[in-house]
DNA sequence: CTATTTAGTCAAGTCACTTGTCTACTGGGT
DNA sequence: ACCCAGTAGACAAGTGACTTGACTAAATAG
């Protein structure tokens, strides 16, 4: 935050108004903030919605993010740990949940004897279905808002001010 | 992991609305997704990260959002609980452990007995000064990379598909 | 072949919440 | 004035998703 050069190193043309003078007011700041994590509460319930009217009421929010992981291939519990941001016996446990539900299978990993693959069920494929379906549906009514011209442009310019992450549930 | 749905759902809708039709690729919801949360998990830690910094190293990112509230005024335990979608005894709870670290004073309600009105003590305003230097730091920044103009346009658009809410912290 | 690291689980402790219960005070109704 | 349902808040106990600690078994280095 706030490292190296203030002065601007933009290619955007912004000489119109003093760049030296404040980034915004308080209240500008604040409300940015206010519709960042409302944007993230909506995106996040939304989808926890409707995956549960779907039938899987049985999950939480963050299960959906160990699913993300899972359903790229190739997961450990490991993998799982380190994708939430928290201890392999957490990630343990909340595997063995998913597993107990009928989410997903353990099978032994052919390369490694510690290790356990994770694979989703059928049951766990319908979910992760039903929650891309959710997303794209409130993307939809984001683009019938914006239009999609706005919807990318608000893609490409947070991907330009926000650090990549692993997409892990917030911890606050 | 793409193996659940190559149907492309062409929809029956003809393009009368073309802002309507396909609101984007399932990467691009995936990815805009996980910017929203990148974004929000990017300014509540970095925010939480500067306040400790400045020596306000004994609270949480969920008292923040308690400390909003309280210094927008004549605030009761029961606003903070309300605020933060949290029950009335976690709010006392929150609200007992920052009077006991000497953020806050309790003081008898003048027109309700029963209640007590939450101020913020010197130590409490220099908190919230830091987070809000912190929060303008961090949208200076973002200006830097966007210019100005597009942080206004993020912040119009966003007003625009969130529904405004409370400021809360996140629940999952 | 021994020593260290790694994958995963079992067990117990932690802590921010919850529900349940209580007191004290408010305010409207008859 | 009185009664009484409703509200503000705190105390107590329970819950559940996490943690740290200890352990087994298998891979890997030397």
């Amino acid at each position: 935050m706030h490292d190296g050069e203030p002065r601007k190193a933009a290619d955007e043309r912004q000489e119109t108004e003093p760049a030296t003078a404040d980034p915004g007011s308080r209240a500008d700041n604040l409300a940015l903030a206010a519709l960042l994590l409302g944007a993230a509460a909506t995106l996040v319930d939304g989808i926890h919605a409707a995956v549960a009217a779907a039938g899987f009421d049985d999950l939480r929010p963050s299960h959906g993010f160990a699913f993300a992981r899972i359903a790229a291939g190739e997961t450990t519990v490991g993998d799982v740990a380190e994708h939430l941001g928290v201890t392999k016996q957490a990630a343990s446990q909340l595997v063995e949940e998913l597993a107990r539900k009928g989410y997903l299978t353990r099978r032994p990993h052919p390369g490694d004897a510690r290790a356990r693959l994770l694979e989703l069920t059928a049951r766990g494929w319908a979910c992760t279905r039903a929650a891309d379906l959710a997303m794209a549906a409130l993307m939809e009514d984001w683009a019938a808002v914006l239009g999609r011209k706005r919807v990318a442009a608000l893609r490409a310019d947070l991907a330009r001010v926000v650090p990549s992450g692993p997409l892990r549930p917030a911890a606050w």
